[in-house]
This record gives C-alpha cells, sequence and structure tokens, in this order.
DNA sequence: AATGAATGAGGATTCATTCAT
DNA sequence: GATGAATGAATCCTCATTCAT
C-alpha cells in the first residue's frame, strides 16, 4: 500500500538493563549531532530517531528539556577540565580547546549564551554547576599576573569566552574559526591551537 | 465551498484603512517588545495580540516571520544612522547608542547573531542590507588610526560589535549593561553614554 | 524598507459609475481565466485582483461564490445558443463548440459536474436555467431520428455530453481534446470540428 | 521552549499501541464517509474525529492528504481486483461492481476524475499502481472480440469508465445508479448487477 | 526497562466577508 | 460606486508528553 509507520514489524526487543548507560551515551551522542544542525530547538524525537531508541527513553534518562542539553554540555565542560588537568596544560592550549569547542558546536554556543531574553534560562540557571566547573577550569591554569586574573574584575575570563562565542557566527566551521581567532586576537589574547582535547 | 463561514456573531469594528500605517507601527512596536522578552520565536499571534490586529493584518504588512524581524531590525539600524550622522556624532557616542540597544533588546541581538545553525539565516541573510547599513555608519565616524580601523583586519569593527553582544546576557538591563561596558573596556575601547538616539 | 502593501501609493482613482459593467465584464472574464488554472475554489481574491478591481466590486456584481461562477457558465451557454442559432447549424458543428468549451476549461465540466457529492450543489442547483437552456439549444439541431431524441429516454442528450465531460481530463488541451473525440466516437456520435463559434 | 505545553488536564485515555491497527481502518472508514459527502476536500480534522482519533493519529498514518485518500482508493481497486479473480467472473459482473462503487462514493469518481486542472494531481499521479491495477484487472476479464478491447483504442476500457463516471451525478444513490446505467447503456455495453463484491 | 502509538494543544497561514473612507 | 484594509474563523500541521503493552 501507499502506507507508513503501521507497526506491523517485530518490535526491536527490549534489550534489558544493561542497554540503559549505552542508551544514554547514544541520546547525548545523537543530542550533540542534531543540536550542532538544527539547533536546540529540534524536536526532541528527531534526538531519539537518531539515537535509535524510543521517545520513553530520552525521558527516562532526561525529564526535561534542559536536562538533555545540560548533559551535552557537561560533556564538553569535562573535557576542558581533562584539558586543564592534563600534565603540561597551559592557558592558551585550554582556550584552544575551548575554542573548539565553540567553533564545533552551536549547541555549545547556544548554552552558553542561553539567557531569559530569548525564551531560555541563563546558563547559570540551566546548569549553575557546570557554568562554575567550567570558570574553575579556566582560572585554574590562568598564569598569576595575566589580564584576565585582574582582581577589581573576576569575572573578565568568563567575560572573554562569552564574547568570542559572540563572535562566532558563520555557515562553515572555517570561518567560524576565523572570527574565533579573530575575537581572541582582537582582546589580545594568546590561543594554542584549536582541537580536541586529546589524551 | 469547504471555506471560512465566517461566523454571524458580531464583530469588532473594522476601523477602516487609515488605522493601516498605524497598525503597521503597532505591529513593529509589538514585536519589539514582545521579542525582547520572548526571543525571535515568539508566536506571531501574540505580537498581533499585542498591536491589538487580527492576525491576517500581520501577514498583510509582514508576509512571513523576517519580513517583521527585519522591520524592527530597520528601525534600530536607522536609530544608529542617525546616531552617526548627527552634527557632532563621535565615534564613542555612536557606540554608546549601539550598546543601548543591546542591552534593551534581545531582538536586536538575536538578529545579529542569528545564524544557520540556530535554524535561521544569518543577518545578512536576514537582512543584507541592514547589516551593511549598520556597518556603513559605524565605519563612518571611525577615527583615522583607531585601532579598529587596522587595514590589514577590515572586519574587525563588526567583529568587535558581535563580541559585545556576546556578553550582553543577562536577566535584567542593569546588570546586561554592566556586561557591555565591561566587554568595550576588555576590548579596550571607549564607549559613550549609553542611551538611545536623541533629537 | 522590506515592507510590503501598506497603502502609501494614491488610491487608483474611483472611475465613476459609467465603469460598473465594464467592471463586471473584466470579473467575468479574470474568473474564467483563473478557474480554468486554479480550478473553481481558486480564492475570490485572486479573480479581483485580475480583473483589476477591488474585492469590494467583485461583491457588489456577484453577492455569492456561484453567483460568479454561474456568470462565466452564462458565457459558455451563449456561444453555444449562438452556434445552435446560427444560419446553416449543423448538431455535429454545435457538438464541436460545446466539445471546445469542455476541453478549455476546467471550469465549464466543474459546473456540468458540480453535484452535492462534491460540496457543490448540482449544475441544477447552480443555475437550473442555464441548464435549461444549454439543453434546449443542443435539442432544438438534434435531427429526427437521430439516436439521442429517443423518446424513451428524454435525457440522454444531456447524459452524453456529461459523459464526455467525465473523459476530459489530462493535462494538456491536447490531450483533452483526444480524449473528448475518442468519447464521441466510442459513443457513436459525430462531432464537427472542435473550435469556439466565431460570428 | 517556545513550543506545546501540553494542558495539565485530564488526557482521554490512551488506548495504547494495540489501537494502531484499529485506528488506521478506523480512519479509512472514517474518510469513506467523509469524502462521499463532503467530497475530497473535507477537512481532515472532520475525518479524525469522526474516526475518534487525534489529529497527530491521522497523520501518523497518513503524512498527506493524497496518501489518505489513495488509502481509500486502494479499498475500492480491491474490491474490483477480487471481483475480477472470482471464480467465474463475467466483465459484465466485474463492471456491475465498478458501477457500484462510482454509484457509492464520491471519492471513487473524485479521486479517478482529479486532474491538475482542479488543483490535484490526475489518479495517475495520485496513485498511479492502483491506476494500473484497476484497468489491469477490468482488462483482464474482458471477452475476447469485445468492442472495448479494439487493438487500436487501448485505452477505450478505462474511457468507458471514466465516461460513465461523468454522469453519475445527481443527489441520491437512486438517481445516480439509474443515470450511471442509463450511461453504460448508451455505450451500449451490458453491466452485472449493481452491488458489492461478495465473499 | 523499552517501545512507539496516541493525544491534543498551539502556532502558522489562508481567505470569505465586511466596511470605513 | 470603488477601494482595499481589517477581521477572525477554520484549517493545517507539528511536537511535547503520556502510557498501554
Amino acid at each position: 500500500m501507499t502506507q507508513h509507520p503501521t507497526s506491523d514489524a517485530r518490535r526491536p526487543a527490549n534489550r534489558g538493563p544493561k542497554a540503559a548507560a549505552g542508551n544514554r551515551a547514544a541520546l547525548v551522542a545523537a543530542a550533540r549531532e542534531i543540536y550542532a544542525v538544527d539547533g536546540l530547538d529540534a524536536p526532541l524525537s528527531r534526538i531519539a530517531r537518531r539515537a535509535g531508541v524510543g521517545q520513553g527513553v530520552l525521558y527516562r534518562h532526561f525529564p526535561d528539556r534542559d536536562s538533555i542539553a545540560s548533559a551535552v554540555l557537561e560533556e564538553n565542560v569535562r573535557q576542558v577540565e581533562e584539558a586543564a588537568a592534563g600534565e603540561g596544560a597551559s592557558f592558551a592550549g585550554v582556550l584552544g580547546v575551548v575554542t573548539w569547542h565553540l567553533v564545533q558546536s552551536a549547541a555549545f554556543i547556544g548554552l552558553l549564551h542561553a539567557d531569559g531574553a530569548n525564551g531560555r534560562s541563563h546558563a547559570h540557571a540551566l546548569a549553575p554547576d557546570l557554568s562554575e566547573r567550567f570558570a574553575r577550569a579556566l582560572r585554574g591554569c590562568l598564569p598569576d599576573g595575566h589580564r584576565l586574573a585582574a582582581p577589581d574584575a573576576p569575572d573578565d575570563l568568563m567575560l572573554a569566552v562569552a564574547m568570542v562565542s559572540g563572535a562566532v557566527i558563520g555557515p562553515t566551521p572555517e570561518e567560524r574559526e576565523r572570527r574565533a581567532l579573530a575575537a581572541w586576537r582582537l582582546l589580545g589574547i594568546t590561543v594554542g591551537p584549536v582541537a580536541p582535547f586529546q589524551q
């Protein structure tokens, strides 16, 4: 016939509790991909489909929309933390990792930007702890005497990141990276290679 | 036929064609307010309701979503142009007007930010001419030798604005203004009083 | 601006009562064209626009939807009447004119077909008099002894026309004419040249 | 976000996935009834309501308008196929079944008639395979030497059906059947009892 | 614990119709 | 008498969320 979903197919079998962790990871990965392409307002159903799970599973792991967005952000933040905790971690190097995330993922930018005025809650509201962890990781490898460490402007560091994220617009990653680097340059801040954290 | 019977009930008065211009203005004003609170994805119906007109009027004046957003942005850009064209216009003064718009209006930020990755088109796509007019107005009062006039980075000026807009997040206008000023300071750029263009 | 209808333009001047008849004719002509392309459900606004008049004028001349459709059909019927009244009018010749209308105009077909089951009223209801005039004109030149004149099936004549109209489907006039002729052939009825009535 | 909050009110019971097949059938049945009364342009919402399901279910099973119309037509075509495949199937008998469908269902007629000029696509476009299946079933039981089997007019068979469908207008089934039979008679073609296919 | 169907509110869009000018 | 703006009901369609299985 000319028809469609109407199940007739055998259902994919309940893979049992063991799959739970895997499902969660798949959902986060799917969300990251979908967000990157369609933005944060993408239908949740698409995330579930991409992850290869039912809608119900998504709700089981992530009770609300923010919760899955936070999970994506959390992975990003963790990478930054790891970059900052690495042996010979340098400030410029960590900024390179941060920049890489900004360039890659519209979601990361969106999450940082997210504020009430755009119908979303401020990152602080979305994931106060993540924001804090991100700031701490960055501050941790800030050399003494760095201009961003000015004691009279304690949030200059995060402000700078937000500023760069504001600059990162454009259709292609290349264009976005170019703009990100130009932004750091305009701030007079040195950035290491733009790349994900490895090892 | 199978169409729109239109109820026999009393209809709420047709204010007549004279109202057209007024309606259009009311729509733009309503859109500005709604955008500021709910972001660019606010339901169009809410804009119409706020403007006190029927849905149809909105569609008559603005056939698609971008078209009303552009109208709002156009007013902003015009104010910047006027500020830049004024008698003793200074660069810092114009930046103050720009900053005022950034602080006031999530829409202005959104329009500048809007890029494909969020499911909307880059401001350039949304309103290429507006983007160009905005840039020209700003460039026009940039003093020779200003660091943003670096000949090897012709878009540093717009980049800086985008960066500041990235910094302007926060629930209250006060907080947003504070951050905007901190951002300009971080760029080492002097800004005049943050205020709308007067006279 | 990026804007649209909002009148600013001088309004086209009220051409006075003398224009009334011309407007009516323009509306009928416009309706015929629009119907042919978009079918009978085309928006009335499009008809008015094509005719170059305001919506109000359409309503003045044709208080409801059927009324303009009838006016279009009336012109067709009149042509058939004229063809039938002509000097050396032959039955085959008149059928050629009828066929031409069927081929040309989806509207003519639609009007003949129109029946309650499709949400429209039977042609009889839509324009009983037109239907009657059409039948009379055709019967008038039916030769004695013609098989469609069978006394025991008084409406065979109109039935045959309806049948041919049922056959006239297809995207191009050529295809439609081909099918119309094949249909007459299948009925064993001779048809003259498929052409509008001239002179 | 700006989306579908879904009221907290009591929701009317989810009959569960088991209902899927039943829902689909209910939708097709509802569509058939609605089409018969209101024509193919009937609001989809009415079909859903008549079927006793939500709008979403309709869209799940039938992603677009054509898809549900095709499903209705498919059932008709299948009945004709079954009639043609039956033991002592005769051409006249199958035509009786065809005629029954024409008489019953404005939808069946509409689907056969549907052509671009009315803003819808020709049946061939709507459901090319159905059209083909219908033709094949009919051709299959056409006796050798039958006049509709004329080798020089291969589509006379379908043309004849279209012609009869053109004749089938009128408010009541009785009137429609009377006209259908008169049409076949005019074509000199014998038709069996007008009835649905049984057994 | 997983699946994915069902629900239905909400938002977009189109036009028939009225009526101030 | 003409114009075309305004109105808003009706339809389309999409998804967030629930829940039977």
